[in-house]
RNA sequence: GCGCCAGUAGCUCAGGUGGAUAGAGCGGCAGCCUUCUAAGCUGCGGGUCGGGGGUUCGAGUCCCUCCUGGCGCGCCA
C-alpha cells in the first residue's frame, strides 16, 4: 500500500466512526495549488447531505477522528467550502521512493489483468504499399497500448492482420503486370482502382529480374505472389525501423483456404439472422443496433463475392476461439462503421461472445503538411509520406513521442517542415535530457547508480519545495500507468514524462547533489536515482530510448 | 438528413471518472554558464474553455440545444 492508499483508508475509517456507510471510498487528489497541501479530500462535502451536517463542521469532526502519525500527515486543515487539506511529513513522503530503488524493473507495474490473455490488433495495412503516416500513428499507439496492458498484468499478443485477399490485391497484381509490360514497350494500362506509385515500378523490375521465363508478365498468380511478398517485406522493414514487433501475423487469405469464411456464413444462415433480397445475401444487423441491414454476399450480377466484413467476422471468431476473451483493435476513425457490423455478426452467431467484443480504439486522421500545403495521402495516386520518411527526418524516438503525446481522438497534423526544423526542440529531447542529466551526476561522481540504496540515509532532509515536488511527481507514476492502461490512453504517460522532466530540470538547476554536506549528498543521490528510474521507466513504456548522455 | 470524434492563450495541445485563482510547449520580451550537460533555468505578457440554456454547494468536465470542422453512412475495403 502506498501512502495515498493509506491516507484514503484512514479517512474512510474516520468517516465510518462518524456514521458514513461501510463502503465509503473517499476521493483524494493532488491540489493544483501547492499552498493547499499535498493531498486534499472533498469527502466532507459529499457526506454532508446524507449525514445532515454542514460540510465544514463535518470536516472538523473528521480531522478530530483521524490518526495522523500512521499515514505520515504532518498537519491538516479545513479550507474553502469544506475541503480538508493534508500536508505530509517530507521524510515520510520520501520513503515512498524506496520500492522503486529496490526494484526499478517492476516499479509502476500492477496486476489488474491477472495474467489473462488479450490480443491487440494494429497497423493491419493492406500489402499494397509502404506504411504511411496514418499507419505510423497506429503503430505507435498499438505498441504503447500493448505495453501498458503488459505492465498492468495482462498477457498481451500483438497481432497484424493482413488483408491479402480480395479486390485490392487483384488490383495490385494488375498494376504490377502493367508496369512489367511497360518495360517491354507495351502501353501502360493501370487498371481502374489500381496503384500508380513509383514503388510498383520497382517491384516490376524485381519481378522481371526473378522471372526470366515470364518477361511479358503473363503469370498473374506469380505477379501477385511476388508483389505481396515484396510489399510485406517493405512493411516489415518499416516496422523494424520503428521498433515495433508483432507476435502473430494473421492472413486474411487463410480464412478462405481453411474454410472459415464459408463456415461462418453457414453458421450465420443457420442462426436465422440472414435473408435474401435482389439476389444478395443480407445479415439483419439492424437487430443488433445497425441503422441498416448489410450485404454479406453480393448478387451473382455483382460477382457473387463476400463483402469485406464477412471475413472480418470469421477472423474475430478465431480470436475468441484462440482464447482471447479480450480483444482490442486499433484503427483509424474512418473504419468506425465496421464496429457495429463486426459485433453484430459475432452476436448473431450466439457463441457467447459478449456485446462489446472486440474493443476498439479509434484514432482520428493524420494529415500531412509540407511546404504549407496538405499532402493528400493516396496509395493509388502514389503520393504520400511514409513512416520511414519521418524516421529518417527526425528519428525514431521523436516520431514515436510526437504520435503519442496527443490523445488518439484528436486530429493530428504532421507538419513535415516543422518536424524537421524543430527536431532539436522536440519535447522528447527535453525528457531524455532530464534523464541524461541524472546519469551525469553519477558519472561525474564516479558512482554506480545501481548501487544506490536508501539504507542508513536520512531522507527527511529532502525538504526543499523543488525536492518535494519532484518526489510527489515520481510517486504519481503508478497511478498514471493505471489510468492510462484502464482508459487505453498512452498520451497520459507522455504528459507525465514532460511534467516529470520539468520538475527534474528545475530541481537539478536549483540544488546541487555532489559536493554538498555528506547527509545532503546522500539523500539527493537517492532522489537523483529515483528520477533516473522514473524517467527511464516512462520512456521504456512508450518504446523510447533513455540515453545516458546527449 | 443520421451516426462517431473534436472546438481551451497568437500557434500546437494537456486538463484521471465534476473541486478551490484553467496549465504546458512553441512563438514574443527581459535575464542566468569559474560548481553535477545552457537540448537547461528564472521572470513578464497572453483566456467569453465555440454560443446559449440546464443539473448542484461547485461545471472546461455531466445533460439539452444550436454553430463550426473532420470522418463515416456502397452489392468498395
Amino acid at each position: 500500500m502506498n501512502h495515498a492508499e493509506a491516507l484514503r483508508a484512514e479517512i474512510a475509517r474516520a468517516a465510518r466512526t462518524l456514521g458514513a456507510p461501510d463502503d465509503i471510498a473517499p476521493v483524494i487528489e493532488r491540489p493544483r495549488d501547492v499552498t493547499h497541501g499535498d493531498w486534499a479530500t472533498n469527502v466532507a462535502m459529499t457526506l454532508a447531505k446524507s449525514l445532515g451536517q454542514k460540510p465544514r463542521d463535518l470536516a472538523n469532526a473528521l480531522l478530530a477522528a483521524m490518526q495522523f502519525d500512521s499515514v505520515g500527515v504532518a498537519s491538516a486543515e479545513v479550507a474553502g467550502p469544506g475541503f480538508i487539506n493534508f500536508r505530509l511529513d517530507p521524510g515520510f513522503l520520501a520513503r515512498g521512493l524506496l520500492p522503486m530503488l529496490a526494484d526499478p524493473e517492476s516499479w509502476g507495474k500492477l496486476d489488474i489483468g491477472h495474467g489473462a490473455r488479450v490480443v491487440v490488433e494494429f497497423v493491419s495495412a493492406n500489402p499494397t504499399g509502404p506504411l504511411h503516416v496514418g499507419h505510423g500513428r497506429q503503430a505507435a499507439l498499438g505498441d504503447a497500448i500493448s505495453t501498458l496492458l503488459e505492465w498492468s498484468g495482462w498477457k498481451v499478443d500483438r497481432e497484424f492482420y493482413y488483408n491479402d485477399a480480395g479486390v485490392q490485391i487483384a488490383n495490385l497484381a494488375l498494376s504490377t503486370q502493367a508496369r512489367v509490360r511497360e518495360s517491354v514497350g507495351d502501353p501502360v494500362e493501370i487498371p481502374e482502382g489500381g496503384y500508380h506509385g513509383e514503388y510498383i515500378r520497382e517491384i516490376a523490375q524485381g519481378y522481371i529480374a526473378n522471372h526470366i521465363a515470364d518477361a511479358g508478365g503473363e503469370d498473374l498468380d506469380a505477379l501477385r505472389e511476388f508483389a505481396v511478398a515484396a510489399l510485406r517485406h517493405e512493411q516489415d522493414l518499416d516496422l523494424q525501423a520503428f521498433g515495433v514487433k508483432f507476435d502473430t501475423y494473421y492472413l486474411e487469405s487463410s480464412l478462405y483456404t481453411d474454410g472459415r469464411v464459408d463456415k461462418t456464413v453457414e453458421a450465420l444462415r443457420a442462426s436465422g439472422h440472414t435473408f435474401e433480397e435482389d439476389g444478395a445475401l443480407f445479415l439483419r444487423t439492424t437487430t443488433f443496433g445497425d441503422d441498416k441491414d448489410r450485404v454479406m454476399k453480393k448478387s451473382a450480377a455483382k460477382g457473387g463475392d463476400y463483402t469485406y466484413f464477412v471475413p472480418d467476422v470469421a477472423y474475430h471468431v478465431t480470436k475468441w476461439e484462440r482464447g482471447y476473451h479480450r480483444a482490442i483493435n486499433v484503427q483509424g476513425a474512418d473504419h468506425h462503421s465496421t464496429i457495429t457490423r463486426v459485433r453484430a455478426g459475432l452476436r448473431a452467431l450466439s457463441m457467447g461472445i459478449p456485446e462489446g467484443y472486440p474493443d476498439y480504439v479509434l484514432h482520428q486522421m493524420v494529415t500531412v503538411m509540407k511546404g504549407g500545403e496538405e499532402m493528400k495521402i493516396s496509395k493509388r495516386a502514389g503520393s504520400y509520406v511514409t513512416v520511414r520518411d519521418l524516421i529518417d527526418e527526425v528519428g525514431r524516438d521523436a516520431v514515436r513521442f510526437f504520435y503519442l503525446m496527443r490523445r488518439g481522438d484528436s486530429q493530428l497534423v504532421f507538419d513535415i517542415d516543422l518536424a524537421r526544423s524543430q527536431s532539436e526542440e522536440n519535447p522528447v529531447y527535453y525528457v531524455q535530457m532530464a534523464h541524461a542529466r541524472m546519469c551525469g551526476i553519477f558519472r561525474v561522481g564516479e558512482i554506480d547508480a545501481s548501487t544506490i540504496t536508501a539504507q542508513g540515509v536520512d531522507l527527511s532532509v529532502l525538504s526543499e519545495p523543488a525536492e518535494v515536488e519532484l518526489i510527489k511527481q515520481l510517486l504519481d507514476f503508478p497511478s498514471v500507468v493505471r489510468g492510462a492502461a484502464e482508459q487505453l490512453e498512452p498520451h497520459r504517460v507522455a504528459a507525465w514524462l514532460m511534467e516529470t522532466a520539468r520538475t527534474a530540470h528545475t530541481w537539478y538547476h536549483k540544488h546541487h547533489v555532489l559536493g554538498e554536506p555528506e547527509a545532503i549528498t546522500q539523500a539527493r543521490l537517492v532522489l537523483a536515482r529515483a528520477a533516473q528510474i522514473g524517467l527511464s521507466s516512462g520512456l521504456r513504456l512508450l518504446g523510447l530510448s533513455s540515453p545516458e548522455r546527449m
